[in-house]
DNA sequence: GCCCAACGACTGCCTGAGCAACTATAACCG
DNA sequence: CGGTTATAGTTGCTCAGGCAGTCGTTGGGC
């Protein structure tokens, strides 16, 4: 075959990219059985860890695969379902909250002790404790490399996080 | 905090889906420079990889992430920009494949120098060689587990394939 | 040979998401 | 203060992609 495409580079990705794929197909069909895409749980659960169970929607679209737009339209989504609501923010009548409805919450809590199950079983049950370490460690470098200004608008990450080394390389 | 979400297991994909989130924007924007999406990049090296550089539409579908019908948009899109033709199929009047022009080769070997870069400045790069076996080796464990059947009707991955080193473990 | 089930490709319809334009507010600066 | 600039959120437009339905083709059972 002589191919170009055998090259240790090439399978490498493939790995990478087969293994989230797989992940996701998995996580999504069980995100399903609670009426949840992947999104909506990204959204609820960044939502849920942060102080007040709320964030401003910009803040919400930092931490998030989403544009602005993505998330108007996302918590638009969410709020009609019940699941959310946004709050006026009192110190800048621009920015509003959107807040995790005591619905909301009792979803994502039926939502993530299987969602934890399923990673443990496709995921990190896998591998011996050495192996998932050694794997940590090795995401954590490309992570760290490549990650920061993802999708889209987030020039910073959030910035309380202060990603380590960001390195600002704006692109387009 | 006390936070469910500190969960070493929410970590770890965490880990995982940023450093392809990371690695996918990386690698969008080199393909954006030449005029490539994502998927049309995955497409259009699945086919030059193939045995006269074509497949059969439903073999294109079950090699990549995407649908039937979604093959089918993406090959109009590439027909109309001249990377591929379609090719009636000899022997069964049903199928057809979707065939590499010599401008849709010429466009990948564009392409893949800059590509490999990439892969190597972000991904295989940024570790020494035992901490990356290490990683694919991982990597290859929970794909393996996780992997199959994907997105769409991936049932088998193709059979006079039977691909080459990469994935020999086909399940379901 | 004939009929019916299975299959391959395509199309209509719908959803999700990004970009760019817009509105309302805030901050800055003279 | 008054004007300019930046920022938060929303909305119009567009496009990619999935599902389900369609049409032609094939192959199997009889």
């Amino acid at each position: 075959m002589t191919n170009v495409f055998d090259d240790p580079r090439i399978t490498a990705v493939g790995l990478l990219f087969e293994a989230h794929a797989g992940l996701s197909a998995r996580f999504n069909a069980q995100l399903e059985e609670h009426g949840l895409s992947a999104v909506e749980f990204e959204v609820i659960t960044r939502l849920a860890r942060s102080p007040g169970n709320q964030l401003r929607m910009t803040d919400l679209a930092a931490q998030t695969s989403l544009s602005t737009s993505g998330v108007t339209r996302v918590v638009d989504r969410m709020e009609r379902d019940g699941l959310l609501t946004r709050r006026a923010c009192p110190n800048d009548r621009r920015s509003s909250y959107a807040v995790v409805t005591a619905a909301g919450m009792q979803r994502l809590n039926e939502t993530l002790p299987g969602h934890l199950q399923m990673i443990e079983q496709w995921f990190t049950g896998q591998l011996d404790p050495d192996a998932l370490v050694a794997l940590l460690d090795g995401l954590r470098r490309v992570r760290d490399a490549a990650h920061p200004c993802a999708t889209a608008g987030s020039d910073d990450v959030s910035p309380e996080q202060a990603a380590a080394t960001d390195d600002a390389t704006r692109r387009r």
